[in-house]
DNA sequence: CCCATCTATATGACACAGTCATATATAGCA
DNA sequence: TGCTATATATGACTGTGTCATATAGATGGG
């Protein structure tokens, strides 16, 4: 509908104030969950109902959609990043529980650096963009 | 086809290997492109073919797409961010020339805003990433 | 004059991550 | 029996970004 860096979704009123209240998911890293996803399994194997668990708490504002989460790990299982066994031990549903194979730890050494790459692009455009607005600083600063 | 931090299309030997000649445009920000303009066209007031060349020359590796760009502008004049003028004075064709508008500033605040935000948590993931590989960091470094 | 090239804007087709809603099944509890 | 929590999964859709291609004015060479 319209752009803009926006949480998902139409924000919590229903109409949306133009600059913080609007729609599409700007200034999200592309397949960052990805990135995330191989460093929590890499810390400690897991199955997807807990990570999904682990990715909120992580941050306080993460949230996670579960079906963008298993949709994931299923992709990731396909080109060989992880691997999963079918856990029937404990009580409840069985869970799929994925470890992350070598080649998912490649992978994640490549994520590393592409994200320290985009944070320092992030940073060149916050110094621009404070150059531009010096003075107009003690302002935002409310 | 696959997921992964790598760069747009098929990297430069055809085949890809695995980590870092994958496809997908991992590690991007979603609609950065949006905010760099508003950037740029609050500094200075352009047209679309001299932004292409101002956003190439920025960053060494930014390479951005022409036809991604002209919509994107359009896009944002259609949400009120930025207003255009035809411009036939100067010799080739005519010059669509745009400027930002009231609205286009409070949007780039926004995004200053949201993207300190996503590069605080990248350097939080970067973070995470450090202590799970400390000890091989050695190697990295080559 | 014709043709290639540079400048300048634009559209069509498509891939892909992410969003939202919903389905399915097991298990425990009232 | 119905309700909730756990656990995995699919369908439909949106929007950014990628790649290829179209169009047109201006300029200079052969």
């Amino acid at each position: 509908m319209c752009s803009g860096p926006c949480q998902g979704h139409q924000g919590q009123n229903g109409r949306h104030d133009r600059v913080d209240g609007c729609c599409a998911g700007g200034g999200r890293v592309r397949g960052f969950l990805q990135a995330r996803l191989l460093l929590l399994l890499e810390q400690e194997p897991d199955y997807g109902y807990a990570l999904l668990e682990r990715l909120g708490s992580e941050t306080g504002a993460g949230g996670v959609d579960p079906g963008l989460l298993y949709r994931t790990l299923r992709q990731m299982e396909r080109d060989g990043l992880v691997a999963s066994t079918w856990d029937t031990e404990g009580q409840g549903p069985a869970r799929r529980r994925y470890q992350v194979t070598p080649e998912g730890v490649e992978m994640l050494h490549a994520w590393a650096a592409r994200i320290d790459q985009t944070r320092r692009r992030l940073g060149e455009f916050l110094d621009q963009y404070g150059k531009s607005f010096e003075d107009r600083k003690q302002e935002e600063m409310v």
